[in-house]
DNA sequence: ATGGTGGCGCGGCCA
């Protein structure tokens, strides 16, 4: 089984990018953030058309999440319990026999601002629908755009990032609460090249210089980690004209 | 270099 994540930065934009990926990897399960688009809005035909099923929860302008698959998706949920919330961020799925959880972390804007309270809340209360979800579900997944770089290793320049969004020490220490719970980050299974990033800042020529962070991840509770084949970036989308400043995060499961 | 680019939508917010 093949699942993978993408910020998309626009799925009216993205579009042609997600379809000639989807073409090219044939994913079994790919998992969007930032579709920022309203639901009846989504470009649905375009992916029932390739076989895939879908579920989404959109918002106009902001946020918006959605989950492309190859196998029914039941059970949905779109909100974290207990934690009201307007923005589109959470999108939970059962699907071939596993379960899945896509995450739009919010960005947290800069340490210290009401964004970046806002985002460490966020953290502890999926931390614990998690916790709740990890009880009934032993094979679980959960990816997404985690807006966190859990360590310096993730980081083009840790000297310079060192205290701001995305690095901070609570961050981490959020990321971190989530590993506790028996979950593990399945790019780190593997031996992988130096300076692997999943993002890179538009400006300044943040790609071409690879001035990036890995903030993009694929969590696996522990039965579904010990069938983990392979993780990868696949940066090729990221070369191409007009793309998202994500790009996307591919792991392959065996049986 | 307190800049820079991109999406949304048409001024300013968000990333």
């Amino acid at each position: 089984m093949k699942i993978a994540t993408w910020n998309v930065n626009s799925l009216r934009v993205r579009l042609p990018h997600v379809l000639t990926w989807l073409d090219a990897e044939q994913p079994d399960l790919l998992a969007l953030q930032e579709i920022k688009l309203p639901d009846p809005d989504f470009p649905a035909a375009e992916f029932l058309q390739r076989g895939y099923q879908l579920a989404f929860s959109g918002q106009k302008t902001y946020n918006g999440v959605a989950i492309v698959s190859r196998t029914p998706l039941t059970a949905l949920q779109t909100e974290i319990p207990a934690f009201s919330d307007p923005q589109r961020r959470v999108l939970f799925a059962e699907t071939g026999g596993i379960a899945v959880l896509n995450l739009y972390v919010p960005n947290g804007s800069e340490v210290g601002s009401e964004k970046y309270f806002y985002k460490l809340a966020w953290l502890k209360h999926v931390c614990e629908f998690i916790r709740t979800l990890l009880a009934g579900h032993p094979r679980l997944v959960v990816l997404g755009d985690f807006n966190i770089a859990p360590a310096d290793a993730d980081v083009h320049d840790p000297g310079a990032w060192v205290g701001q969004v995305l690095c901070s020490a609570p961050e981490r220490a959020a990321f971190a609460s989530l590993l506790a719970l028996d979950l593990v980050d399945c790019f780190r299974i593997f031996p992988q090249p130096a300076n692997s990033y999943s993002w890179w800042d538009y400006r300044a020529s943040g790609f071409q210089r690879n001035l990036g962070l890995r903030i993009d991840h694929i969590l696996a509770s522990m039965d579904l980690a010990a069938k983990c084949r392979a993780c990868r970036i696949d940066r090729v989308p990221r070369t191409w004209e007009r793309p998202s400043d994500h790009t996307p995060v591919i792991a392959e499961f065996g049986d």
